[in-house]
DNA sequence: TTGTAAGCGTTATCAT
DNA sequence: ATGATAACGCTTACAA
């Protein structure tokens, strides 16, 4: 139509393609006028590559949002945003569950439809996912702890940030102490035990999972059996909010009482009331740093593992 | 190396393709074992369409999760993940701050990446997103009011919600009501009105904007011009947090001295220390639905404009 | 049922 | 600086 070839055209567009300033102008403004626009899938074919990047995470539930998820995905859509590149979230469902949606993502990752991949540790479906990734040698990053051993990983040092809360704890006469989660907790609770020192002797573990009704059922049965408890480390926030709530709804005053310290630091841990203290692990950094790991390793660039700082924050509850 | 054709090895992974079993079972096994898998941009490029669904919507901070937005995400997901489409979600900042990315998310509509687009209403560049789609063709769902006309739309009606947290002020005997948000709640407030008759004569309004130090500061001025105020209603949950929080520091008693209603009903209203009622959005609901309209315009069928009802959630708070 | 071959809309390598 | 033209790796008539 403008009577110049669509080698042309394509350089018009191309950063490096060696054409006239001219009839660039030429060819951008028209392009404009008519509505052109390169079709990113004969793009993508011809230059093999996509500016899509994927990120995998184990999904906990579809009907509760994740909040740790979230707030990695702010950093990481942070930096995305000053690259140019689209966000892909794909949540990973526990296989079991019926035939997961795995297959599709491990054909989309083989096929080359993502330049680079951001996963999220903590099933065994994030493992498998890092597998396919190598295989396939997209790039990827992991984040937090995962049996394999890779250079691409961001982690938080999260028996550290238990021993701080140990720490607290001994610091401000507290001598019962109770630990609240899963059993893959291993690393916090080491970190806690750690912490609290001698005062470790007498301490209560309750496996209560993540959810906010976990943290309340916690509270139950913890203050029938162990009423002499005065602190509490939970392994995330969710579960030292439903904690909480129930603890005054049965009179018992935080942190006079009983000191509540959570993990993670998710946002709504401050609008809590009592604000919720927490280990902070500084999600959105997490995420942010993992997007530019990401782009490092896309771009042959050499990287090197990073470690996330934990961090105690001490609001209302301790 | 099959001593097939392309050809034949393209129907085997086609549903439709005529093939005969036995051969279709032999590529199906060697791909497995060779690690072969189609080049999803070619397969793109050449039957010209895309299994990526875009998520649109108004970002309002890079640093905060926006809870709404979040929800909606995991109704979406989940429809998603049983037709085995993909989710490409994509933040739209203030084009004021520099030069955003709606340049990108536009060539990347018009360039036919995207199989189908949900758009979340509340800024300009909704608008102008919707515009797009339009122009380009691709099937598009808009969630909540633009001021467009189109059947392609899922909404609320916050007016009703709004009506019945000023019916329930009226009935549980409170005579001073205000209401805290911003300036583009007008159907809100006008619901909210509605819903109080009478007592709306002494309705105050404050414009505290979304954010949960806005709910702080709204609490602390409006207490000290209008000490009469019994019963607020707040354009957002996390809005209502921070009005509560600092009532309770300030040692005013919720429900008692001042009933509070949210908006939204995001998850972490009923993890509150007084439990949050709210005006319940089904925002999972909103998700889901506008996935699945989606799905019926792709496909060709006719779609019809949705409308999700608001309930009032009573809890802790009122 | 299978093979042949013509697209799909770019980018990249040559020439010119 | 620009124009031919060959990939890129599929899908899909059409032919066999």
């Amino acid at each position: 139509m403008l009577g110049v070839s669509t080698a042309t055209v394509s350089r018009a567009f191309s950063e490096k393609g060696r054409i006239s300033e001219k009839t660039r102008q030429y060819i951008i403004a028209k392009a404009e006028e008519l509505g052109y626009c390169a079709n990113i899938h004969a793009r993508n074919l011809s230059s093999s590559n996509s500016n899509i990047i994927g990120f995998f995470y184990p999904s906990i539930s579809t009907e509760q949002p994740d909040y740790f998820i979230i707030e990695i995905q702010l950093g990481i859509n942070q930096v995305l945003l000053s690259t140019g590149n689209l966000l892909q979230t794909n949540p990973m469902p526990p296989e079991s569950q019926g035939n997961g949606p795995l297959a599709s993502y491990r054909d989309y990752i083989l096929s080359g439809g993502l330049a680079g991949v951001i996963i999220v540790a903590g099933s065994s479906e994030s493992v498998k996912l890092v597998e396919i990734a190598r295989a396939a040698e997209v790039p990827y990053i992991v984040i937090g702890h995962m049996g394999i051993e890779t250079q691409y990983t961001v982690t938080f040092d999260n028996a550290i940030g238990a021993a701080l809360a140990g720490k607290y704890f001994v610091r401000t006469g507290r001598h019962h102490p109770a630990y609240i989660g899963g059993h893959l907790d291993k690393r916090k609770q080491k970190g806690f035990r750690e912490g609290l020192g001698e005062t470790a002797a007498s301490l209560i573990f309750h496996t209560g999972g993540h959810t906010f009704g976990g943290g309340a059922t916690a509270f139950r049965e913890l203050r029938e059996k162990y009423p002499e408890i005065d602190c509490v480390l939970c392994a995330n926030d969710v579960l030292a909010a439903g904690f909480i709530k129930e603890a005054i709804a049965g009179d018992v005053r935080i942190p006079e009482d009983i000191a509540v310290i959570g993990f993670d630091d998710v946002r709504f841990a401050r609008y809590n009331t009592p604000a919720i203290s927490s280990v902070s692990l500084n999600l959105h950094l997490l995420g942010s740093t993992a997007a530019q790991m990401l782009f490092k390793y896309i771009n042959g660039e050499p990287v090197t593992p990073e470690l996330i700082r934990c961090e105690l924050i001490i609001r209302e509850s301790c």
